[in-house]
Formats: structure tokens, C-alpha cells, sequence
DNA sequence: GTCTATAAACAGATAGAC
DNA sequence: GTCTATCTGTTTATAGAC
């Protein structure tokens, strides 16, 4: 069954090698600080491959921030997994942990891609479509919560989703500037405040 | 009253236009992507001139990140005082939607000084530094109405703080991503909601 | 398809004139 | 104190060998 990789399996690998060394070395150097010659060896190649595999640095890069939002999508399916057997908050505060402690590149890498489409505004719609599914998906994750505690009338589901996901990348960022004042807590607690205050909202 | 610059006050006036110039220049280019002919340029000086001030471009982002939470004390106090008259939710509120539509700088430049300081520890607890001042006068608008709602033995005014200050920056990056997704009122209902949430859980 | 060598542009920083 | 001119290193991108 293993056998040689065709020339096209082997492009493949190399471009997805270098996908992977870009993100990393994007998110540690900046955009404008990470060098071409640096991406290319972090995934073992040379500067040549790097450009016969894309069209250079910031194509590169638009590459990434298109295909990245589909990581997002998988962490999401797994939240929402876990959410069906424990409480939503739980599951929702220890990936807020897990990010902030061991993903050290995807918070950075975040706020690279967001920078770029503040200064590129073509790329903007691109970032925000890549966020719309993700967002969906914990829209989603949010309707039965809602359900549960009646706050269906009061709260959309989206609203709730948008809310959630900027406390989420706000508490993340907050985290690593001092960890000290985000508990490992306090998402989930903010999270049961919120949808108490919701309840208790609906209930006027 | 009107009369000739003091040499010390004229290069005050040089550093402080140079100082602004690299506010603007950063934020609209990042770190690494400015360079110190544009922010030289931006300020109607020559590099020569930065360079008699600064000890070079580094140095002048450090003393910007240092100096610019002055910034965001005077924004808190602003808001503290509009607090006392109105629904403090509804002043939080109305500066979320100024802070994202009109101040199109700040955020890229927050955004800014947290990579930096991300990618250079020494800097983290500069950063860190001057965030204390405006979270704790923002723990001090949240006191009274935590007492208010009786919440005070629910929850910290520091760790409500802490959710604030997070919802607030990641709504306001939400909202330059989508504007359509973060509404006026989206903030101000949050906080509504979030404060009942906590007034809700004090009674159980 | 990937590598090495190189071209061309540009950056940060310094020196000396005024 | 500020400006102009310049030095030095680095960058993106390409051309041609393998």
C-alpha cells in the first residue's frame, strides 16, 4: 500500500508543509516581520519552492487566512460535542484555557489576520466570511441553551453567538497580557451570568 | 503672553508630534511595516529629527506603548462621569459604537502593542502595567453598581472588570470584521444582561 | 519541482553640514 | 536641534542549473 508519491501528492505536501510553517512563523514574527526565506526553512525548503508553490509572500498569507477558518470550524464541532454530554459554560471555558495556554500561535495569528483586513478592505469580507461559519456553529451550540432557560424571546440566537466569541477572544487576549485576572473560570462564570440574565430578562 | 519657544519646549513639541505621528503611522501600517522616513514624514520632520529624539524606532513604539494608556485613563474618566447621570450600560454603550466607527486607529494600535509585547516578554509587563489603571477605574464604575443590583457577594467588581473590558475589545473588533453583527445596542444589552445574570445569582 | 545565485529595491541607522 | 547624504544589511522576487 505505500508506495511513491505522484508528482502532484508531493506538490500537495510541500504547498501544506509550507502552509504550516507560514502560520507559524506569521503569528511569531507579524506579517510584515516574517521573511520568506524564514517561512521556507521552518518547513525545510527553499526560497524557490516557496514561490513555485504561491505567488509569493502576500498570497501566501491570503492563502492562510482563507483556509484557517476551517480549524476554527473543527475546535467548534468538538465544543459542540462535548456540550452535549456536560454544560455548554464548561466545555466553553476549558477551550478558553486550552487556546490561551497551549495554542500560543493562534491568538497571534488571529489578530494578524484581523490587521491585515483592517488595512487591506477587499480581504475584510473574505476574513468575516471565514468567521461565518464558525459563528453559525455556535449560534447553534446557543438555540437549546437558550431554549432551556426561555430566553428564546428575549435573545437571538446570533446576538448571543456574537457576544459569546468576542468575551471568548477578548478573555483570551487578556489572559496572556496577565493571566492572573482570567481565571480558569471565569469565562464559564461570565457565560452563566449571561444566560441567567437572559432568563430572568424574559421573565419581565 | 504669546512669545518665542524655549529650545526645551520646541523639542518637547517635536517629540510630542513625532510621538503622534507614530501613533497614526503604526496603526495604520503595524510595526514592522512602518517605516521611520513615513512616521519621519507624518510628523513634517526628517529622520535625523527622530533620531535626535528617539534612540530609533523601537525605542519610539516602547515609549508610544508606554505612554498611550494615559489615553485610555482619560477615556475612563470620561465615561465614569457620564455614568453618574445615565444608565451606565447605555455610556459604555454609546463609546463602544465612537470607539469603532471613529477612532479608526485605536483598535489596530491596541491591537499593535499586543503582539509586540506578546513576541517580546520584557514588554508584557509594561503592557500589563498600563492596563491596571484604566481596569481598576473601570472596577470602580462597576462597584456601585454591583451594591446596586446586590451582586457584591456574587461577584468581584475586579473580575466583572476584567469581562467587561474583554466584551468591550473583542465587540469592537467584531464590529470593524461585520458591522451588520455588532448593532448599537448589542454592548449595552449584554451588560444589562450580564448584570442581571449576577444580581440573579446573588438570590439563590 | 526544487535548488542556488543574484538582481533590484528598501530598510534602519549614522556622520557631518548648517 | 534638525537636515541631507550615505553606509550597511536585509528584503522580495527572478533566472537558470539540476
Amino acid at each position: 500500500m505505500s508506495r511513491r508519491l505522484t508528482r502532484a501528492e508531493t506538490k500537495a505536501r510541500t504547498r501544506a508543509l509550507l502552509l504550516d510553517a507560514a502560520a507559524r512563523t506569521f503569528a511569531r514574527k507579524g506579517y510584515a516581520g516574517a521573511s520568506v526565506e524564514e517561512i521556507a526553512e521552518a518547513a525545510g525548503f527553499s526560497i524557490g519552492a516557496l514561490y513555485s508553490n504561491f505567488g509569493g509572500k502576500e498570497q501566501l498569507f491570503i492563502e492562510l487566512l482563507t483556509t484557517r477558518s476551517s480549524a476554527l470550524i473543527e475546535t467548534a464541532e468538538r465544543i459542540r460535542a462535548d456540550a452535549e454530554v456536560e454544560d455548554p459554560a464548561k466545555a466553553l471555558g476549558r477551550l478558553l484555557v486550552e487556546v490561551a495556554d497551549k495554542d500560543t500561535d493562534f491568538a497571534p495569528l488571529q489578530a494578524e489576520f484581523w490587521l491585515y483586513a483592517v488595512r487591506n478592505p477587499d480581504v475584510m469580507q473574505t476574513l468575516a466570511a471565514g468567521l461565518r461559519e464558525p459563528h453559525d456553529q455556535l449560534s447553534r451550540l446557543v438555540e437549546p441553551v437558550l431554549d432551556r432557560v426561555g430566553g428564546r424571546a428575549t435573545a437571538e440566537p446570533g446576538e448571543v453567538a456574537t457576544i459569546v466569541l468576542a468575551l471568548f477572544q477578548g478573555l483570551v487576549r487578556q489572559r496572556r497580557t496577565d493571566p492572573a485576572s482570567v481565571p480558569d473560570e471565569l469565562f464559564g462564570q461570565a457565560l452563566r451570568w449571561l444566560f441567567t440574565g437572559i432568563a430572568a430578562g424574559s421573565e419581565r
